[in-house]
DNA sequence: GTCTATAAGCGGATAGAC
DNA sequence: GTCTATCCGCTTATAGAC
């Protein structure tokens, strides 16, 4: 141990972030300590000030990687063109798949926001919003062309949110169902939940 | 201040509960020091020790309350000579009225699990899964006789939990939308997510 | 970039007076 | 039942050697 040669900042860097994502998800933020995290980084505390100038700004930039790279890659599943059920169906895919591959991000990213000073938090929440609307500009889309249902866009957004990210409080890699599967029936909860017609293919 | 006429125990316990319950759902388990508790409690530290032997106990309490006050209110309704469709509808009105009368309790419940010793965590757990087999009964019942289009009870029944308990995030008592209309929206929602005819009447 | 050492304060919890 | 005073470990963060 103590060894300096052998790393470099780069890779401290990367395991940092690494660490303290899992842990805040595992504890909770306030639950973990620098020292926690130094630990099983390998370095000594201290080190961890070459990274972050302190606590909140390692929390809150884990928090708004997460929700740009979220809005980076949603946008690079060019839905516009797709019906607004087609779109409806790859919004579900895509936000389980998101969750399912990295459950400690989009976990903390819900569960941390209230640990956020308020710079921070007025940050990640507009992008936050702005993800939102992605869903909703798909259910107005439906609800316009008849094809959707709905009594209310926002709540029901609200809702197909709530119920997609629910899915890394109980999903296992090892359990009952294949992710295929889940993917298959949150697709026919949320598309009879807004009233839309499923084709027989998923 | 520091009068201990003019104040006595049944009082400082209620107060104690209430202040924790509050501050606890505000910024987390963790994040929150006894003597803050104290303080807003309008007493010193030491003598929340009357009260629980120590924090960790502290919350056990309020969840396990919580989860029991929960199940003896659910009981109460006795949904089980109803049809399955109204039913379903009776526990979507109980749960979000009691989500919206009780937003606290419900919030730490889900989000403090995490910080609960693994014997409170299992008693909790134990309360949980008993209530949400009481909502997995009916979504059965339902598929059963037919008024139900459900592909999995289980992930229906953790989906539609997710998004009504997701209500408090949002939810607002002087916001858009009344109280009465977010119950008929999402019983709508519901009510096709599991592929039930809504009668006119909701 | 990492270490050791340390500052300065807050944390949970307890003892004993009243 | 509440207070004051205190123990002592752990907290974030910094300073300076290497």
């Amino acid at each position: 141990m103590a060894r300096t040669t052998g790393s470099n900042g780069e890779e401290t860097a990367r395991k940092i972030d690494d660490v303290a994502l899992k842990l805040f998800a595992q504890k909770g933020y306030a639950a973990v300590s620098m020292r926690e995290i130094a630990r099983e980084v390998g370095v000594q505390a201290g080190a961890l000030y070459n990274y972050s100038p302190n606590k909140q700004d390692l929390l809150a930039r884990l928090l708004i990687e997460h929700m740009e790279a979220l809005l980076a890659a949603w946008t690079g599943e060019e839905t516009d063109k797709l019906s607004a059920v087609d779109a409806l169906k790859a919004f579900v895919l895509f936000h389980i798949r998101y969750h399912v591959e990295r459950p400690d991000q989009v976990f903390i990213s819900y569960m941390e926001l209230r640990n956020l000073e308020a710079d921070n938090f007025s940050r990640v929440e507009k992008l936050r919003q702005q993800y939102e609307r992605a869903l909703k500009a798909i259910l107005q889309r439906g609800q316009d062309d008849g094809s959707f249902n709905i009594a209310d866009v926002h709540v029901a957004a609200m809702a197909i949110l709530a119920q997609l990210t629910g899915v890394t409080t109980w999903y296992r890699a090892k359990g009952r169902l294949s992710q295929t599967k889940i993917e298959e029936i949150y697709t026919q909860l949320v598309c009879q939940s807004v009233g839309a017609q499923l084709s027989e293919e998923i």
